[in-house]
DNA sequence: ATTCCGAAACCTGTCATACAGGTTTCGGAA
DNA sequence: TTCCGAAACCTGTATGACAGGTTTCGGAAT
């Protein structure tokens, strides 16, 4: 008795799975781009030949993976590309020990150092600026770990934006369900001031080189930053 | 009139995302661990003071991203971690046109060099096996593109999986989808035979590299691999 | 002819109920 | 103690209903 090997897992078998086929395909077909409408739930009922509660739990996976997106009253539209569902995915492998931390630093460390390269390169002036904004703020909110956490995961994300390439932001953005609650265990791990002062240096450098323009630099700082904050995490004792 | 910022997107909003929270929520209060089973939907209903409706659009929600596992008769399970839901959201993007192609080769470039850097060092004789003998049959299958471009996937998989890093398998997985829809495309373009002999080369020159334990090499081998790739599909005019 | 407005038509979110299978449980028979 | 079958439980799907929110469209006012 063995699973058999279908699209969509388990979700395929049955109606739902033939519908969210079925609508994948529609959305294809015409080349519907995000904010343009789907049909209906009853007119896909009509043509699916399946009750409403068919279609409705065929739009809720598609909404689960940010594929739609759904509004009360208004038609199902199709959505922009979003990190959500992939940040859940994480934390699922996260709390069920799928996955431990430091494989997600290590994977991080990898894309990241990638990230810089390319945002030197590439990065706009308006990204610069705010690139450097945002490490000036996490100096400011020193005393304030939440704000503080905050501007870190925003610099992540200002990097990977200026990366231009949007599958770095979409992997970026997968990790900050999980970094937000692992942020604090690293921040509380620096238990001397001088480990804290050092972090947002590190920030700062990583900032002016991607501003500067200067690959290698930054490269190296990342990568300093990725040593720093695994040694926090290891010394917290998270495996 | 601007949207609000919540949990799990527009999906939060209204009482099936508030299920999704509370189904999420008991995962992790009681650590279930793949396998494990869920509350009964009738049981969920009662305990959240919500129809059954609600309950099992949750269900969907969850089971779409594979955070949970729908069985008819059984009870719902906790799910191992998988890329279909990651596979689906990176062909979207693609079919909207949020991603490009080059894009997915410059992310796959920068994670496949990293993992056989890991897969030198940490492959087991096992997969060092495998990973030789699927470059293998890669050649044998020189004049079947599909039995070909199988035994790639299942190759990039196997690298991934000898990283020991279940994050970077993860990804990579999620590519599968978009690869199998655009692989042809590059093979096609490959239209002198000694362009398609030294793709299989290639990849033999990485699996020997591999199994040598020799990182460096295999990270060479592995860049020209997606130097030819990309090649091959700019060849094609894919932008 | 154009603009504006409100009612009608349409749509989604949720609930209740029903029933066909598939699965688990549990007590009694062997 | 083991095994078996019926009862209890569960999920998948369909139907009907109704409370709001949204879109459409025709007529009134300009």
């Amino acid at each position: 008795m063995q699973n058999e090997m279908v699209p969509f897992g388990n979700v395929s078998v049955g109606r739902v799975g033939d519908a969210i086929g079925a609508i994948t395909k529609h959305i294809r077909e015409n080349e519907l781009m995000p904010g343009d409408r789907l049909p209906s739930e009853l007119a896909l009922s009509k043509d699916l030949k399946v009750s409403r509660t068919v279609v409705r739990e065929a739009f809720r996976s598609l909404a689960a993976m940010r594929i739609i997106e759904l509004n009360v009253g208004k038609r199902a539209t199709v959505a922009n590309i979003d990190h959500g569902a992939m940040s859940l995915i994480i934390e699922h492998g996260v709390h069920t020990e799928q996955i431990n931390v430091q494989q997600i630093y290590d994977v991080r460390r990898t894309i990241e150092t990638r990230i810089v390269t390319l945002a030197s390169i590439r990065r706009s002036d308006a990204e610069a600026k705010r690139i450097l904004q945002l490490a000036a703020a996490m100096r400011e909110a020193m005393d304030d770990p939440n704000a503080l956490m905050e501007h870190d995961l925003a610099f992540h994300t200002a990097l990977a934006g200026a990366s231009r390439n949007p599958v770095f932001a979409l992997i970026v953005g997968a990790f900050q369900g999980i970094t937000r609650q692992t942020w604090p265990i690293g921040w509380k791990s620096r238990t001397i001031n001088e480990a804290r002062e050092t972090m947002i240096a590190t920030h700062g450098r990583i900032a002016s080189s991607v501003a500067a323009g200067d690959p290698q630099q930054a490269v190296e700082a990342m990568n300093v930053h990725f040593d720093e904050s695994v040694g926090a995490l290891l010394k917290a004792g998270l495996s």
